[in-house]
DNA sequence: GCCAACGTTGGC
DNA sequence: GCCAACGTTGGC
């Protein structure tokens, strides 16, 4: 099982547009950028991420689930796109906001201090558990 | 609204 | 294959 962080800005794609899909899930179409393409390719059915949201809000606010592998994303005819689904599984009760991460020295090494331009990318177990534990998940999921 | 950081493109 | 120019993202 691995980990990973889904970024969108709220007014292109927000978690409550991703919540009303429910569970027949959404295509994460639009990523046009190699790393977060292959990061997409590594994903397994039932893998987790964190849903965060850019620019306004920056926080984390929401829990998402793998629901299909990678595949062409049809918002493209170019070949080299590919996209997973995810479907919502629960809200972040506290949403955790990108200040209070930086603000963790156990979240120092997180891709989003350090690569804030990385649309998708994975997340270690400790990392996962930490901002959980922020958001006010008694338990991991 | 500004600007820094990053990725991509294209000329050579 | 290098590098300058450009466009985009995202934090502040």
């Amino acid at each position: 099982m691995a980990y990973w962080l889904f970024k969108s800005e709220p007014t292109s794609w927000s978690w409550e547009m991703q919540k009303k899909k429910g569970d027949a899930g959404q295509e994460w179409d639009g990523v046009r950028n190699y790393q977060a393409r292959n990061n997409m390719r590594e994903m397994k059915i039932g893998d987790l991420g964190f849903f965060y949201h850019s620019v306004k809000e920056t926080s984390v606010v929401g829990i998402v689930e793998v629901c299909a592998l990678a595949h062409h994303d049809s918002t493209t005819d170019d070949p080299r796109w590919e996209c997973v689904d995810i479907r919502a599984v629960k809200d972040v009760p506290n949403p955790v906001t990108l200040a209070d991460i930086k603000a963790n020295p156990k979240l120092s090494e997180m891709i989003l201090v350090n690569n804030s331009r990385l649309s998708v990318q994975p997340v270690s177990k400790a990392e996962w558990t930490e901002i959980c534990r922020m958001g006010g998940l008694d338990k991991a999921p």
